[in-house]
DNA sequence: GATGCGCTTTAAATGC
DNA sequence: GCATTTAAAGCGCATC
């Protein structure tokens, strides 16, 4: 029995990481069947994309904001090393 | 009833676009959590990324033998009419 | 005198980029800089970053729907083919 | 007068960076616009990014270089001072 | 004060 | 030709 590079372990993390990219690399395709689909019922696309993309960078504003909060309270605890 | 760009039709459009690309943003945390993982049991993520990498493109070239085969196979078929 | 791919107009593009590159460059060096001094003067580097992503995000969100607007603007002259 | 998180020295350090991003996404457009130029005067913008990607890493080695020769430098300059 | 580690950023490649 | 995706680099951080 050998613990070389290519043991069973590492075939195995191997395998694990392919399967999630098969199924990253479904989800890919299924996100543009979607577009295809819209496209064929008359929407536009690029309209779509950009819609999307704005909400995904509003989401994102605002879990950051979250996240600052966070940090903040955390700051809090150690008040009058954070600001000058 | 309206068609207006925030129509009913187009929000579901989105939102199913949404879904699915938190699902592909899922994927991808996941594979780093393997790669994570991997290290953590001591091996190096680099490497096992390059056989991830080797092995996908390997498969990559299979698959395009494959249809290669099919072009041929089709191109056999066309024979008996293309000479009866 | 040739016209070779290494010629005068290739090497002249080149050393644009470079140029430019190392002005990139300098840029990123400015940046850091200054997020030590904010340090320096103690500041949490982590909460200005956070700030300026999220800044940015908001900042982005907004000019993407203004190129929706554009978009949309665009669309009306198409009424009818755009949205079924 | 206030120290907290929003005070006109955040606020400052803030806008100092945003600026400097701003310059920086400018010099990355201009990259690209010469590419673009290149590309259109029939070079391929492909074989350009190869060419500086090398003569960078060139200059690296070469810096890298120097930096060695002044480590030798040190060595040499202590030489006196270790066998006296 | 040096080393490793994770994360962000940047460069390169690919696909539509 | 553009936009996405992936590979690589650089950086700060945290630890010893």
């Amino acid at each position: 029995m050998s613990n070389a590079p290519n043991s069973e372990h590492l075939k195995a993390y191997v395998e694990r990481i392919e399967r999630l990219e098969d199924e990253k690399r479904a989800m890919a395709e299924d996100i543009k069947e979607v577009y295809s689909e819209a496209k064929g019922t008359g929407y536009d696309a690029k309209i779509i994309r950009k819609l999307v993309s704005i909400r995904r960078k509003k989401a994102e504003a605002v879990r950051e904001e979250a996240e600052l909060l966070a940090v903040y309270a955390d700051a809090l605890g150690m008040q009058g090393t954070l600001f000058p």
